[in-house]
DNA sequence: TTGCATTTGTTACCTTTTTCACAAAATCGA
DNA sequence: TCGATTTTGTGAAAAAGGTAACAAATGCAA
């Protein structure tokens, strides 16, 4: 029942399983059904069998899934057997946060540049990483071998920034300006836009209590 | 035509609109129709329309929508015309970004106050933000008027924060450890999981390109 | 005032996503 | 070997979300 057409939704949760997995496995467990997972990590297990049907059959009826197997066709599904270079554009406070944060080092992504187009910035070390001048983007990219690229710049200089990368034949991109971004269709682009979660909390808060005292 | 369960989905859009509008009013355009609206942004006319009949009638047929009316009953419905303190529990890279983003306060958030457990960063000052040992997190929330918490600390930390949130009255949380949390029905958890963000950039540039030259 | 152009609010339709339910496949004990 | 038990993979149903179409309402020009 290979699907050609895998939504996004399908594709996070994947995530979510093989971090389920990697924990079950490091607990030295050998096989797991869909229902134990769903029970312990809070999820359905139709829904599990069914993401995991558009990719192929991983599982033995009567067994469920042997944990170490099914964590490794994630992996490689997900992409993850590769490493991946990633270039982060804007060495404010929130690039600098990102440039050592070890979550990515975990999931086999690698830091490899920072850009910024304020000369008091280029040439600085920011943890491993180093400031590179913006106006080289394409070519430090280039020999960086970076294949994912950051957008941390205030949000006016978002959109130019975008082009900038994808000149630079960039396929992948998340932006954390909170602003909606124009892509080409080949680009692969995720916003993470902290306004509107926050306004989205903003929202919540300003709803009255239901008379049986949840809100949900 | 009042719904009264309203989707996430719907109020995110409303956090959009009202970015949209404040550009209009910005530009001292008086009234917008829902079509140009969605021209302009990039958005669907009838979805417009939809999400805002969620919450009354706001427009005027052969007219369109009065801009700074429109702008000030969204700013209304999100809450926005109240201010949120904010409490950052996690006073390492990511926290301390936070607390100087100036995109707080353009939304009518302040950040009242950082916690954390390492006594070498309590009592620090970061921009204007003081750090507050975790333990007194109760009184401060509760002295500072803490209504919004973001968890910012190890993943292996997040539930028991929550918990201590929680038990201190805050029903308005925003998780930025990668790890589902469970809550209780009357907070809202919004988690910002950057590790899925990352591993579905990395899906699809593993997805081999289609015969057309597109991916999507 | 009337007719025309505009645009909303809303219903009906379509698409996507989630959940349910069960036959088919596999294991295991007797 | 066989029947009982487990659990997958999947088609069908339900729920949620998005789009299109249009009657009703409004403004405006003549
Ligand atoms: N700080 C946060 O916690 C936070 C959280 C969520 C989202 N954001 C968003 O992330 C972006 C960056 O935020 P920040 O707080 O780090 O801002 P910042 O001002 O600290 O850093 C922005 C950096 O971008 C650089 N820059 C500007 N134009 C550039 C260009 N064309 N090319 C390369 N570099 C350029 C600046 O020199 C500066 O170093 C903003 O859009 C902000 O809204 C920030
Ligand atoms: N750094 C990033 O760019 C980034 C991006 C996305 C998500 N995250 C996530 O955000 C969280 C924080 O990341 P970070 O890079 O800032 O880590 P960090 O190690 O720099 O900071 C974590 C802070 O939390 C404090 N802490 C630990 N336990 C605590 C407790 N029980 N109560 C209060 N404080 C406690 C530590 O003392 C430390 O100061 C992590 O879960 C990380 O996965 C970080």
């Amino acid at each position: 029942m290979k699907a050609d057409k895998i939504s996004e939704l399908t594709t996070n949760r994947l995530s979510i399983y093989l971090r389920c997995l990697n924990e079950l496995a490091s607990e030295g467990r050998k096989t797991v059904s869909s229902d134990i997972l769903a029970k312990r990590f809070h999820l359905n297990s139709a829904q599990i069998r069914k993401d995991l049907a558009c990719f192929g059959e991983f599982g033995v009826r009567g067994v469920g899934y042997y944990v170490e197997n099914l964590r490794d066709q994630l992996t490689r599904i997900l992409g993850l057997d590769h490493h991946h270079r990633v270039g982060i554009i804007g060495a404010g406070r929130l690039g600098a946060a990102l440039a050592d944060y070890y979550g990515f080092t975990q999931t086999n992504f690698t830091v490899a540049a920072l850009f910024d187009a304020d000369p008091g910035k280029i040439g600085e070390q920011i943890g491993e990483v180093k400031v590179y001048d913006v106006a080289n983007f394409s070519k430090i990219a280039k020999k960086e071998s970076i294949d994912v690229a950051v957008i941390a710049v205030p949000a006016q200089f978002a959109q130019p920034v975008l082009e900038l990368i994808s000149k630079a034949g960039i396929k992948a991109v998340m932006n954390f300006a909170p602003t909606p971004l124009l892509a080409g269709e080949d680009v692969k682009l995720k916003t993470i836009d902290l306004t509107i979660s926050l306004e989205s909390l903003s929202y919540f808060l300003a709803q009255p209590a239901l008379p049986n005292g949840q809100q949900k």
